[in-house]
DNA sequence: AAAGCGCTTTGACCCAGGTCAATTGTTATA
DNA sequence: TATAACAATTGACCTGGGTCAAAGCGCTTT
């Protein structure tokens, strides 16, 4: 646990006294396929750490339909934004994806520390500020490109730099979801893409025929590397 | 300009000295309508609070696309979180609507503040988490909720609390951008919102005839306050 | 190996909202 | 007061992607 806590960003910013300190309040979790970490509107009292596994975030809309806002993978921390607000509540659910093993924060007592230390407030800030362009980048994708856009994005964003056979760890419709988009059209943007000669995928199998064709579908309508 | 500055909700827990300090590189900008502050792309060294007017953030598809991302009224700030990133370039674009006067503000220097004051950091992680916040809330209307939805929560969010007349101060296309709706489908949807006699816009004004049906139109999809 | 369950895929159909083009305001400049 | 330039509205039409329902395909369980 304490390498875990030790390799995120955040955390490793802290003193080794400090460090002790936080320790001494956190809780170590695990989760089965599915369990529930905490539903929407849950008060906050407590943030995370992922050590293993997955863990989705998502909101529910009153009609029962959900959205995945994120999936947190090993190593990074969720919900801590809520540090700062007045009396929060999770704004989104929290569960998780297979065998998952997290570490839990007292909120209130991390804050104490941070009152005692800019350098970490500097590197939250910077954390945060990753966080809002990237849900900026979101907003742009979801209300300027199309769902196949978006598959494509995500597959290559999930693909190994030089290698063209790659799992899938999480199931489809969790990725469909994630980039709103309902399984079945999911489905048929990979056919789509698969009659096309760029991409095939068996059960959770990818393999890429034509990354570069991939990347000007995902490219159509994304903006400019530098500009985003 | 002093006075300005003194009431936006960040730069008040700046200490005298430090406010001062802030003011000697400080700058004053005014913008006439459609003036561009900063392209997408730009480099990153100021940051800016409205005085007066409002400005317009938005993204640029490759194909000319526009979607408005914020629209931020005065007394507020913009882009400051990108003080915390490498190196940074705006990752939207910033024009005027109408007459805008605002102060622009040296990063580089203010983020020399910051170090020194947690107090000020803490309010900066605060105003960070609560965009944060409505980001997430975005990205939930957007694939969750309907254009209809969308344009009766943007009226009720304009509206005045217990007034029923007033003036949207914005461009209809401007509006329709900022939901991500196209100016034509904007159009027909007020008009089949007063069909219904829920609401009636002439020109710039606005009536609303009957707000709890259109907190119900707003509310079909919307999620529970207490949630969100 | 059969049965059952939850994914994934496929087909047929539909509709919200986009596109295009024409028309009608509305300022603003001359 | 004309006229140009842009904003807003309207109509006709089209299409991406959602919905519903029915298989197909792994799985685990017995």
């Amino acid at each position: 646990m304490r390498e875990y806590l030790k390799n995120n960003l955040i955390l490793q910013r802290l003193t080794d006294k400090q460090f002790e300190n936080v320790l001494t309040r956190a809780k170590q979790i695990s989760l089965a396929d599915g369990d529930v970490l905490f539903q929407q509107g849950d008060e906050f009292r407590r943030f995370y750490l992922v050590v293993s596994g997955h863990m989705k975030l998502f909101r529910l809309a009153p009609d029962g339909n959900e959205k995945v806002i994120e999936l947190v993978d090993a190593g990074h921390t969720f919900a801590e934004a809520l540090m700062f607000l007045e009396q929060p509540r999770y704004p989104v659910g929290a569960i998780a994806l297979g065998e998952t093993d997290l570490i839990s924060i007292d909120a209130r007592h991390f804050q104490e520390l941070l009152k005692s230390s800019v350098d970490l407030c500097m590197a939250l800030l910077g954390d945060m500020s990753i966080r809002l362009r990237s849900l900026i980048r979101e907003i742009d994708d979801l209300s300027l490109h199309s769902a196949t856009c978006r598959v494509a994005a995500f597959i290559l964003a999930r693909a190994p730099d030089c290698r063209d056979d790659f799992e899938l760890d999480i199931p489809k419709h969790v990725i469909a979801s994630r980039i709103s988009v309902k399984p079945e059209t999911f489905s048929r943007i990979i056919k789509s893409l698969k009659s096309k000669n760029i991409l095939e995928i068996k059960g959770s199998k990818v393999h890429l025929l034509d990354r570069e064709a991939l990347e000007e579908a995902a490219d159509v309508c994304a903006l400019p590397v530098d500009a985003s």
